[in-house]
DNA sequence: GTAGAAGTTGAAGCGCACTCCAGGTCAACC
DNA sequence: GGTTGACCTGGAGTGCGCTTCAACTTCTAC
């Protein structure tokens, strides 16, 4: 199969913008090209996206990004280097989680104390709703 | 206690810079100052900071962070519309926790590639070195 | 054969969250 | 009382990751 660059577009979930930009910054090969110069994307190109795209949503910096695209080219040799940066971003992202999970906790308390301070507003407007009950 | 700028940006982990951006763009409410006009930040002013920089480790955008700041000098009654941004933006956390461990599993997965790739490559080359083994 | 949609390029612009700078004030120490 | 260093202000600059623009070409359908 192959996909024009706004089916690219649809399939990957990025812009054609995006993907012309990714392009001529190296994160994608450039893909091959029609009789009238337009991009002709293959299946290989969008499960590279889709892999690149995973990197982003981790947070991996395009630098980075385009380091292991580069490595990528070169070959199968550039394997162990490949699988370090991978290896790397992987501590990363699960420092990303620990700390994430770490916020979530003060969010949690956060919000238990509005809750408490909530019941308690709600239960002084009944006390005021209701004033003969007030010293009972 | 209080701290000068410089005091408060290292309890914080911010910058003095960006301790008088927040102040600047709504984020902290100005600080008090000694004689001379300097900043005199307080024990609450502190605590705020960190609150505010727990939100944004989680990735609040400041545009957020600026409303919940500006509820809070409101007072009490803002409580409800308080909690109610918490709440929403514990379900972002919670969404973004969930696609980092599945961008990890992708990661995973092709860390155990490349592990599989390296061990074929090592046992081609020891092949190579020992030729006499490669028949047997 | 002409309109309109979709594609092309290089370059400029944008939103975010800071970060830095120039030029000045103030307080503390020698 | 002079120097040093922390702090002040308003405003400009930065890095990232796109996004938009202007001007042009090409294909498709009528």
């Amino acid at each position: 199969m192959t996909y024009s660059i706004a089916q690219a577009a649809e399939r990957t979930g990025l812009s054609v913008d995006t993907l012309r930009y990714y392009e001529r910054i190296g994160l994608l090969e450039p893909p091959a090209r029609d009789s009238g110069g337009r991009r002709v994307y293959s299946d290989a190109d969008l499960t590279w996206l889709d892999f690149l795209t995973k990197l982003r949503l981790t947070g991996m910096p395009i630098r980075m990004m385009r380091e292991y695209a580069q490595l990528r080219y070169r070959g199968v040799m550039t394997a162990g280097r490949r699988k370090q940066l991978l290896v790397e971003h992987r501590a990363d992202v699960l420092e990303r989680i620990a700390e994430l999970r770490s916020c979530l906790d003060v969010l949690n308390y956060k919000i238990d104390n509005y809750d408490q301070i909530l019941r308690d507003q709600a239960a002084r407007e009944r006390a005021a709703a209701t004033p003969e009950e007030a010293t009972a």
